[in-house]
RNA sequence: GCGCCCGUAGCUCAGCUGGAUAGAGUACCGGCUUCCGAAGCCGGGUGUCAGAGGUUCGAAUCCUCUCGGGCGCGCCA
């Protein structure tokens, strides 16, 4: 017998390991009645050759069951006899041989074969896929969803750019990104909080006080030499010429006035930076704090308002905007940096007071108060992640611009320090998105106020293809986005391309009507097995993957996987479509198919949805 | 200089976290509509996976080094 052979291998060794601490949110591998039933089989297989002594009993193999590439594979395979050999000391192909003896085929297990170094190839009937078709159709827009989170929940903080100007395009990938992972979570069982931090306090803010009523001085007829650190985008007139109309010249003061005892701006010899931290305490003071928060105020709704305008146009929406004031109002940040001192990382060095970051990996120690008193943005910070935890949230995900990326270990730092949990905290670096016109790259530089605007990205190329290209790159990748290619109407533009997918089967359904013949869905459910085409083979399959991409897309924060697999769900069906006519004589043939391109488009819609992307009836 | 990210077809990118012959789109060439939308389909070829070592049954994937590109290294945010 072949187990004599085997047994003479015997050794023992471990595999995997049995009591996997592993969160369940780190686990990548989604996964689906059909693969867990033939994982099911596999294990059953090894506890079978354990107690014929054929394999060494004290191994317990993590049985991997995948998707073949190739459907000469057949439809699922495993490595299990490979990861076997080694601790076995066998041939993998023996052992393969020794598991495929001990599993019965039968039922939707039509065939099991051994190929390649000792892979194990499932074959399955095509009424294995079936099901799978009726559910979608049962299931509708809910379908693919989970509840694989089981009700955890997760806060997901993005964009949350300064509100010192509109939103440009490097924001548009954030929000894209952003809002289509807290979808996917949320699609599969998580309960996801979307939010906003907005910078309202902080000398950002200040100088974009200054640079509005600056332009409020020049309308009043004031001459002003504007500083080169200021704001110089023309929404600061547009600010500037509101205030000016509510309150007229009542908040004027004379230049000489502003900037008395102002150190020089750069132009003038001196240091930019110190020229506009002095025109801010003179205006300060001109004004008064309650005149000077009629002007601060001023831009922050204004330009707030726009951000708010904006993300909603695009289809993003928060549950909260967090203001960065309110931490200050209730002693947040004073509460982070006392507790910071009691944990003993807290020293005093050149009236600065200083975090000692370096003690829990950062490349060196960073300031939380400046030797002015004032805190330092990080301190807010410490206040604002402690926040987060203290509201019991079970993850934490920031999605942040790459240039950020020198920033995460600080704030890591700052929450090991204070006894929190860093390891709840998943930052997301998204890169910055360069624009091509015509194949040149379209220059853009943000202090000049030379950028181009989310708003009119939107307008040039539409919500739907700007929400897709956004998130067809994986996030930490440098993307190139294309324009033209976004506005084009033809096949080479992958959102058109799905989208006309959807419209096709609407389509097909309004011609089902003006032919006056009828779908029955009970009829068609009831005769999937008039689907023998290879066409449809290939399209229940994919279909049938949906969930699982899904879930690989959300726990991976990888949305691209999305956008990928809907291109290719697209191509099956187009292929299809040109392949075969659904709208048969035959009632039968025609109730499955249509059930089959129903289904099609369910998925599709799905899909798209949660992409924040429109899934039309025509084009 | 130090740290992080990256290098895959002419171009833009995937590659299921170590698996089988490395794949799509685009570009280029040629075909397919009396028929449900041709914004579609079919066919045709392309690789020193930047390079060199190493780890093992097996490497584009993990480790080290080199080369090349991006970003970050403030009492800014």
């Amino acid at each position: 017998m072949k187990s004599g052979k085997v047994a003479r291998c015997l050794t023992s060794g471990i595999i995997g390991n049995p009591f996997s601490t592993q969160p369940t949110y780190h686990r990548r591998r989604p996964s689906n009645h059909l693969k867990d039933q033939l994982a099911q089989l596999l294990t059953d297989a090894v506890v079978k050759l354990q107690t014929n002594g054929a394999l060494p009993a004290d191994i317990t193999p993590t049985v991997m069951i995948e998707r073949t590439r190739d459907r000469s594979h057949g439809d699922y395979a495993s490595n299990l006899a490979m990861l076997l050999a080694k601790p076995a000391r066998c041939k993998p192909r023996d052992i393969a041989e020794q598991l495929v003896a001990a599993i019965e085929t039968g039922g939707h297990l039509q065939k099991i074969a051994i190929a390649g170094p000792g892979f194990i190839n499932f074959f399955l009937g095509p009424e294995a896929w079936h099901a799978g078709i009726s559910d979608i159709l049962a299931q509708g827009d809910q379908f693919g969803r989970s509840d694989h989170g089981k009700g955890a929940r997760i806060q997901v903080e993005f964009v949350s750019a300064n509100p010192t100007g509109p939103l440009h395009v490097g924001h548009g990938r954030g929000a894209a990104y952003g809002a289509a992972i807290a979808d996917l979570l949320e699609a599969i069982g998580y309960v996801v909080h979307r939010e906003y931090y907005v910078n309202d306090a902080g000398r950002q803010m200040d100088i974009l006080a200054a640079s509005v009523y600056l332009r409020y001085l020049d309308l009043c007829g004031e001459d002003i030499m504007f500083p080169a650190n200021g704001y110089q985008g023309d929404y600061v007139w547009d600010i500037a010429a509101t205030l000016h109309r509510e309150h007229g010249d009542a908040l004027q003061h004379p230049v000489a006035e502003v900037f008395r005892e102002v150190p020089a701006d750069e132009p003038a010899g001196g240091d930019k930076e110190k020229h506009i931290d002095g025109l801010i305490t003179r205006i300060r003071t001109l004004l008064e704090e309650t005149r000077y928060r009629q002007v601060f105020d001023e831009g922050l709704t204004a330009i707030l308002g726009n951000i708010r305008q904006d993300l909603k146009e695009f289809g993003v929406v928060y549950d909260d905007w967090f203001s960065e004031r309110s931490l200050s109002a209730n002693r947040a940040v004073e509460t982070g940096i006392e507790r910071l001192q009691k944990s003993g990382h807290v020293y005093e060095q050149n009236g600065a007071l200083w975090f000692k970051s370096t003690d829990f990996g950062d490349e060196k120690d960073r300031v939380i108060v400046r030797d002015n008193g004032q805190t330092t943005y990080f301190a807010s910070d410490i206040a604002y992640h402690l926040n987060k935890l203290e509201r019991g949230y079970d993850r934490v995900i920031d999605v942040w611009g790459a240039d950020h990326h020198g920033y995460v270990p600080r704030v890591k730092a700052a929450l090991k320090a204070l006894g929190a949990e860093p390891d709840k905290l998943d930052v997301l670096l998204v890169q910055f998105a360069i624009l091509y016109r015509q194949g040149e790259k379209v220059a853009m530089s943000t202090r000049s106020g030379q950028f181009v605007t989310l708003r009119e990205l939107r307008h040039e190329v539409g919500n739907d293809a700007a929400r897709f290209f956004y998130v067809m790159r994986k996030g930490e990748q440098h993307m190139d986005f294309d324009l033209d290619l976004a506005k084009s109407q033809s096949n080479d533009n992958p959102v058109y391309y799905i989208q006309y997918a959807h419209a096709r089967v609407r389509s097909v359904f309004r011609q089902l009507q003006e032919k006056q013949l009828e779908w029955d869905q009970a009829a068609g459910s009831a005769g999937l097995t008039a689907l023998s085409e290879d066409h449809e083979q290939e399209l229940m399959i994919n279909l049938s993957r949906y969930p699982e991409v899904l879930e690989a897309a959300a726990l991976n924060h990888e949305p691209h996987l999305l956008t990928h697999y809907l291109r290719e769900l697209a191509n099956d069906f187009h292929t299809y479509y040109n392949a075969h006519t659904f709208l048969v004589e035959d009632a039968a043939l025609r109730n499955a198919r249509l059930n089959l391109i129903e289904a099609t488009r369910q998925v599709i819609a799905n899909g798209l949805g949660l992409l924040g992307v429109s899934a039309p009836d025509n084009m």
